[in-house]
DNA sequence: TCTTCTGGGTCATGGTCATACCCATGCTTG
DNA sequence: CAAGCATGGGTATGACCATGACCCAGAAGA
């Protein structure tokens, strides 16, 4: 993870192309509509995420300055299967396909790396397939908590609500949860922030069958 | 699905390899293994799932002549996110590293196909996972139904344990929905084959919210 | 300071589905 | 044709987790 937030091959896709600035919970692109630009991500952070009929959301990834947002839809040519919002103020590139072909020709050692980054993509779903399959909830949770960058002080910085639709359950779930790690004192709670007091006991649990 | 039937770009990966023929049932490759090859399936068909510790299974998609397989690992260089195993007689060839790089440098124009058809295993997981989160086994049993290709007769060729399998749900809960479809009178029961008798109805129902 | 809002904790209730049985049926192989 | 085995189907039980309801605490704004 930390390797991608040095210069990305992906510098080649903005240049000369102004980035649009998003406000804090400003969407992005939203599922359903058609994708014909994918964006580059320059600084700030954002969250994909898709949402059924009823209003409910499950987020699947956030990302990150140096990410790209939205390519699957993109090359595939289809309706975007997710949405996404800036959480953080946001500034972002977008794509086209005239340009991709452009730069691709120009670039053809660009190929490589974006199969690399889809193949992530992949990967991430993958994992949330198996999670949903075969793990319970505490251990959804647990492993997303591990998967959190601490702030310096080492606070996790996120809301029940938030952990909830990372993992796919429910906002009581997680609190029920929460409170028997910290029970088993492997974390401490703050306000709207946790504390891992014994992350090797936590990861032990996350990643026990 | 129908256009990948046509001949694929990926003819120009297979030029000079010499195929590997798989019996059914044999794996092609295993979960949590290196991946420092992908295949290109010529004929047959093969399944690719992720098991958990304690044996169960969660079938991802079933691959068919002309599909790539095991790409995704491949390009992101980690494990084998999930394993594939050949359901009928298989050929297929391997493709490493080396010559991934040499096919890509003297016909850069297969870049976009190939990052198309990662885009498009994305939007299967995607799928699976807006399943999980939002929809009932019901529903998922029925649009799994309508998506696996009839035989000329109309026969849907699958066992419950199969149909589990795929959706996330156990041979029990298959039993018990199909049940309810045989009584509302959307589908007919053979030995080892269901027969849509109103598929209209089913479709209906699979995509309501 | 008072009010309001959002996030967090907890309970009872119920739905959904897995587990573990059991039995029925129809291929299949000797 | 019989035995054997795999698949299909039924049921009771219980685990897990969502829902709705309610209250509390801290933050933010008037």
């Amino acid at each position: 993870m930390a390797e991608r937030r040095e210069t990305t091959p992906w510098a080649l896709l903005a240049q000369d192309q102004s980035p649009r600035t998003y406000a804090p919970g400003q969407l992005i692109y939203l599922q359903g509509t058609e994708a014909d630009t994918f964006f580059y991500l320059l600084s700030g952070s954002a969250r994909s995420y898709i949402s059924s009929e009823t209003g409910d959301e499950r987020v699947l990834t956030t990302h990150r300055s140096g990410d790209l947002m939205g390519e699957a839809a993109f090359f595939d040519g289809c309706p975007r299967v997710s949405s996404a919002v800036a959480v953080t103020e946001c500034r972002a590139v977008s794509i086209d396909r005239e340009r991709l072909d452009r730069v691709l020709r120009a670039h053809p050692e660009l190929a490589l790396p974006m199969l690399q980054y889809l193949a992530r993509t992949v990967r991430l779903l993958s994992d949330h397939v198996d999670g949903m399959s075969f793990r319970p909830a505490d251990q959804r949770v647990a492993r997303y908590l591990l998967s959190i960058p601490p702030e310096p002080n080492g606070a996790l910085r996120c809301t029940h609500e938030e952990i909830g639709a990372a993992v796919g359950v429910s906002r009581v779930t997680v609190s029920r949860v929460l409170g028997e790690f910290t029970r088993q004192g492997w974390l401490r709670t703050g306000y709207r922030a946790l504390f891992l007091t014994d992350a090797a006991a936590l990861r032990a649990f996350a990643f026990t069958d």
